[in-house]
DNA sequence: CGCGCAATTTGATCCTGATCAATGCTGTGC
DNA sequence: GCACAGCATTGATCAGGATCAAATTGCGCG
């Protein structure tokens, strides 16, 4: 039996494309892989070698210059892809925020299996058009917003993303504190800021009363609206 | 007859994936179209209408915000690729900075023919995936380089994107001007900087004798070494 | 050829966010 | 319950690039 049926992303990953037999097929060339929090599946630069699907947890992709100044140039969640299918190499890290569990796959296993089955391929090609879409969106952040404006977009991108699914209650939202998967340099190096302006962002917006902070983690938006006007 | 036997991009835009049969079928559901240098395709936040494939000529694609603040998120080129296919929305707008000539498709059109021709959706994949890359590359330039590395990279970037294809003869390349299709305010875009920075990064390389600028548009590039120096 | 406009360059000043430095907090292991 | 390590906050100062303001250049056009 295939580990595939009992998958939490079975509909939503790319593998919603393939039907029973098919599913079973990719599953005899992938293998899951548990990943600690911190830990690297992927590093910048180097061959591609693997690609995977996200089952659990959260990872960020990221670039550096040679000097040691870093940019987040991506995050994923459960059913989302990684990696450079159909490519010699990998332009970006692949690290763990959290504990993860991915389903990963020889690149090229994955691309010899994809040419044959368009459905996926064709899955595939909608969620890169999709993580284009937000890749130049984040764009105009980085290249044009204000600190301010920078960290008001990210709460507010922040609390669309990791509402757990299934929960569109507006009262349950309005309570319910979002639990950040990123350490304060982490969310720097996804604005393009330094942790100390981050750092002033969230005091100067928690004294104003916009958001809470319960704990270093956690980040309560008591005041949606003034949240809005400030992210421009 | 199809116009498509005449046209230069016919083996490297994505109707390399067809034959000729087929490129007959996708031509008859699309048109020419000229447009004149400023004149736009498509609006920011636009129903997706129409999707297309450049033949001649350089086009922007941007962002902004309610303000007016611009970032260019893309630079298009013969034989790309423009619009957002499976999508209902533009999320950036398209605008010629030369005079083009693109070859222009229904959305909805494309997306069925697409859909029934996987060769054709591979070929649209390649392309994504690589845009893709190159845009998160462009992340790390936007977020955490220097308005002097940001202009390094850019003249780099340029010399390697302008190259008239067929043409890598070093020597050649050396004394060739590169020609850029970009005012300065438009370099500004590009980079998340003011047009006064790019006007002084430009006259300081210039003092530097790493480049030279015999006119607006056309840009030397002397030292090429000082420059990747300087890309950091 | 010279006029007029727009693009670019240059200059002076300001301000946001970086940097440097110190202090405070929190969770962990003993 | 306490000490320690790693994060995070706070404070003081600095600097890169933005902004505001002029001068200059180049170019299309009569």
């Amino acid at each position: 039996m295939s580990n595939c049926d009992l998958c939490v992303v079975r509909n939503r990953a790319i593998c919603a494309a393939l039907d029973a037999g098919e599913l079973q097929a990719l599953n005899a060339i992938g293998r899951r892989r548990n990943l600690a929090a911190g830990e690297s599946l992927m590093w910048e630069g180097e061959d591609s070698v693997l690609v995977a699907n996200v089952v659990e947890g959260v990872l960020k992709l990221s670039t550096g210059t040679e000097d040691g100044r870093e940019q987040i140039v991506g995050v994923v969640y459960p059913s989302d892809f990684i990696g450079r299918p159909f490519g010699t190499t990998t332009g970006y890290g692949v690290t763990a925020l959290t504990d993860a569990r991915v389903c990963i796959f020889g690149r090229k296993d994955f691309d010899a299996f994809a040419r044959e089955h368009p459905a996926l391929e064709h899955k595939l090609l909608e969620r890169t058009l999709g993580e284009l879409d937000r890749t130049r969106r984040w764009m105009l952040l980085l290249g044009r917003k204000s600190a301010s404006e920078k960290v008001a977009t990210f709460l507010l991108e922040m609390s669309e993303r990791l509402m757990p699914m299934g929960c569109n209650d507006l009262a349950e939202q309005a309570l319910r504190a979002l639990v950040l998967p990123f350490s304060r340099q982490q969310i720097a190096d996804i604005l393009g800021l330094t942790i100390e302006t981050v750092s002033r962002q969230f005091t100067r917006l928690k004294a104003d009363g916009v958001i809470d902070l319960p704990s270093r983690r956690e980040v309560m938006i008591l005041d949606r609206r003034a949240l809005q006007a400030e992210a421009g």
